[in-house]
DNA sequence: ATCAATGCAAAGACTTTGCAGTTGG
DNA sequence: CCAACTGCAAAGTCTTTGCATTGAT
């Protein structure tokens, strides 16, 4: 947990994690993204890499998509949109031609405030058909 | 992974693991279930409940839900119904007022098959409205 | 009898954390 | 200057797996 810090600073780490991750229109794991940001920052940390994109998170500049398949998945696009993800190959895919159901905006629940929606249309990929 | 086995057999601890889960209304982790089993086969192991778990999953009678804040969960309802999720306290709990949203069963992705979907509305539960 | 399934314990995958040293504002 | 941040490595948490044994059919 990452307590609320009233002065933030905008290390290279952080600066350059945001820039490749926004680069990207694919959904990377954290390992994956350390990789990208190695090239870099050699120096770079996995500590560091998961720090960040928590605090990220937290200020709404990313989203992280807990989602099926163990590893999670950070999206540079924070505008909502719905994932379709591979049950074979945990390939996780932005769909933009399709709209977020409205309907899913006016869901109430007694007592909660809902603040947000994950929504993963789950299926077999097209590389996946055929196995 | 578990293959494909044509030859299933039902033993006392499939058994009564999905009789417990059925048995909720609840979205226990692992190892709540295990604990619960315990009770009534003292002997049972991790092991067997993440097999069983899976197995069971994969023949349809009950759901693994993948969701935000690591542990899995699992649910004795196969029909398809909306869960909320508090993003404080990870609390999930079954939306059972509410319709899916028909619209989500129109949403087809060039390319591939569309098995289901996993709808998580994220929020901030009565119990944690206060901190 | 046969082979799927179990218990156990060890390994694995992913993520978090403590700490001493750095560094941005 | 000094608290926020980093790299490193160790610890944690959840899940999977190998293997000898058990048990459902």
């Amino acid at each position: 947990m990452i307590e609320n810090s009233q002065q933030r600073r905008m290390t290279r780490q952080r600066q350059v994690l945001l820039e490749e991750l926004c680069k990207l229109r694919t959904h990377p794991t954290a390992d994956e993204l350390y990789l990208l940001v190695k090239k870099r920052l050699p120096r770079i940390s996995m500590g560091t890499v998961y720090r960040n994109l928590e605090l990220l998170t937290g200020e709404g500049k990313i989203r992280t998509i807990d989602h099926g398949g163990m590893p999670r998945r950070y999206d540079g696009d924070v505008k909502p949109h719905l994932h379709v993800q591979c049950t074979k190959c945990n390939r996780l895919v932005d769909v933009m031609e399709v709209e977020l159901p409205t309907q899913l905006d006016d869901i109430k629940v007694p007592g909660w405030t809902i603040t947000g929606q994950e929504v993963i249309i789950q299926g077999i990929c097209d590389q996946c058909q055929g196995s």
